[in-house]
Parts: C-alpha cells; sequence; structure tokens
DNA sequence: ATGACGGTGTGGCACCGA
C-alpha cells in the first residue's frame, strides 16, 4: 500500500503532471495541497478516470486541500472543528483499504511568514488546534496518517542552511516544538524510520537555481500512529517532478505499507 | 538589505509563498 502527500503550487496548472505522476507512481492514496482552486474548479471527472475516488476542500486564489484514493472514503471533515477559519487548509477522511479502515488527516500548514508577525501568531494557533483535532482523532483511529506540507523543518538536518537559517521561519523552536507535540501523540515520522541520504529536501525555491544546488528543506512529511509503525517499509522523497517543466517547487514524498 | 521565481487576480502591477 503506497501513500502520498504533495504541494502541487495550482491544481489549474500542475493536473497533467499529477496524473502523469499517478500512471508512474499508482498510489493508494494521495494528498494534495495548494490547489489554489474553488470546489467548482476541481478537476473530479478527470481524477475519477485516472481510478481515483476524490474528496477536495478549496478556496479562490490560496491554499485548498484534496484527498484521491484508489478506496473509497467516508467521514470526510473539512478543517479543524474546533478552530473557525476562513483558510481551506486541512481535509480529513476514513478510507476503507482491504486491510481495515484507514485514517487520513492531510494538511496545508501555515506558513508563518516570520516569527513577530500577525501571520506567525496565526501558524501558532492553527498548529495547537490541529494538535488538538490530531489527539481527538487517534483516540477514535488508531490506524490514522497525517500528511501534507507541514512548513516545519523538523530538525538541522531538515535544511540547507542551518546554521544561517536558525530561527527564521520554518526554522523556529516554537514550530518544532509544534512538530515534537505532534510526535509525542503516538505519531512517526516515517521518513525517518529508515536510512537516507543526507540533505533530503522535499522543497527548494525556485529561485537563484535552488533545486540545481539542492538548497532546500524538508518540509513535506507523512506521520503514522503507532499501531501503523510496524508496518512501515519505505520512505521516500520523488525528485523527478522536480525536474519537470513549469514544476511546483514542492516534491512528492511516498510511504510503502505492507499489506 | 533586497531580490531573485512562479501563481493568482486583476491590471499595467501587488500579494503571497518558503
Amino acid at each position: 500500500m503506497l501513500l502520498a502527500t504533495w504541494n502541487v503550487n495550482s491544481l489549474s496548472v500542475r493536473l497533467p503532471q499529477v496524473l502523469d505522476w499517478l500512471a508512474a507512481n499508482p498510489v493508494d492514496v494521495l494528498g494534495l495541497q495548494e490547489l489554489k482552486l474553488t470546489d467548482d474548479k476541481f478537476p473530479q471527472l478527470e481524477i475519477e478516470s485516472a481510478g481515483y475516488h476524490s474528496a477536495a476542500f478549496g478556496q479562490k486564489t490560496y491554499n485548498g486541500v484534496a484527498l484521491l484514493s484508489r478506496h473509497p472514503m467516508r467521514d470526510v471533515v473539512r478543517n479543524l472543528p474546533h478552530f473557525a477559519d476562513e483558510q481551506a487548509r486541512v481535509i480529513s477522511a476514513t478510507l476503507d483499504t482491504p486491510q481495515g479502515p484507514l485514517r487520513v488527516i492531510n494538511a496545508y500548514f501555515v506558513n508563518g511568514q516570520a516569527p513577530g508577525t500577525d501571520k506567525f501568531a496565526y501558524k501558532l494557533r492553527w498548529l495547537a488546534a490541529l494538535s488538538q483535532w490530531v489527539r481527538e482523532q487517534l483516540q477514535q483511529h488508531p490506524r490514522l496518517v497525517l500528511m501534507g506540507d507541514f512548513n516545519v523543518t523538523p530538525d538541522d538536518r531538515d535544511t540547507f542552511d542551518p546554521v544561517g537559517l536558525a530561527g527564521t521561519i520554518h526554522h523556529t523552536p516554537e514550530e518544532r516544538a509544534h512538530f515534537q507535540e505532534l510526535l509525542g501523540l503516538g505519531l512517526h515520522d516515517s521518513f525517518r524510520l529508515f536510512e537516507q541520504p543526507e540533505k533530503s529536501f522535499s522543497w527548494w525555491d525556485y529561485r537563484m537555481l535552488g533545486f540545481q544546488k539542492n538548497r532546500g528543506m524538508r518540509i513535506d512529511h507523512i506521520l503514522i500512529s503507532d499501531a501503523l509503525k510496524p508496518l512501515a517499509s519505505a520512505c521516500h522523497i520523488d525528485r523527478a517532478p522536480r525536474k519537470n517543466k513549469q514544476p511546483s517547487d514542492h516534491a512528492p514524498v511516498v510511504l510503502t505499507l505492507k499489506d
């Protein structure tokens, strides 16, 4: 069973790449972020033709998330129930897989701009609300996955310049403490369950030849619950789509679970 | 210190992302 997350930075622009990628990588579940389109413009038919059920939660211009699944989905929840938010950032659903139900939370975490800004304060409030939601969901769904664009580097290993970028956005102690809090709920960073190449990143700046110089960050993650941890057999970042013409600035992260 | 690149919306640019 394969699960993946990918910030596509506009699904309108990236749909052909998503369909190509799914044809080459027929994952069971794909969480998408930054759709940047409203639900009436969501390409449900094209995705269905590729063999996927879908549930979308979009908005105009910014944000927007969706879950694509080869297995039927139910109990879809949009955004964080106890956190009023104008921004479409979270979609949760239960997938009925042959191995049993799997709860998947797919999120586009707040960027936060810079410490000390209103956006950063919003990020910290949003992170606290997310933790509460994940805590509740874990109580009901032991087989749980939290995937998405976290906009947090968990560790100094996860950034190209840990010294120069120390304390800047995506690298602050507050953001990393929230990441640890998620792990403390009983989740595991599936990427770090396996040996990985040094300087493994999932995002690279479009500017200044970021990808070519591997000046990136690992900010896209797939966290899995205690019950799923023994089933994880591999996790990798697929850099291939970043080499496409008109790429997203993010690359997909792919997790393999044993059946 | 700033902008660099790319997407959107709307407009001749500004805003946002990370």
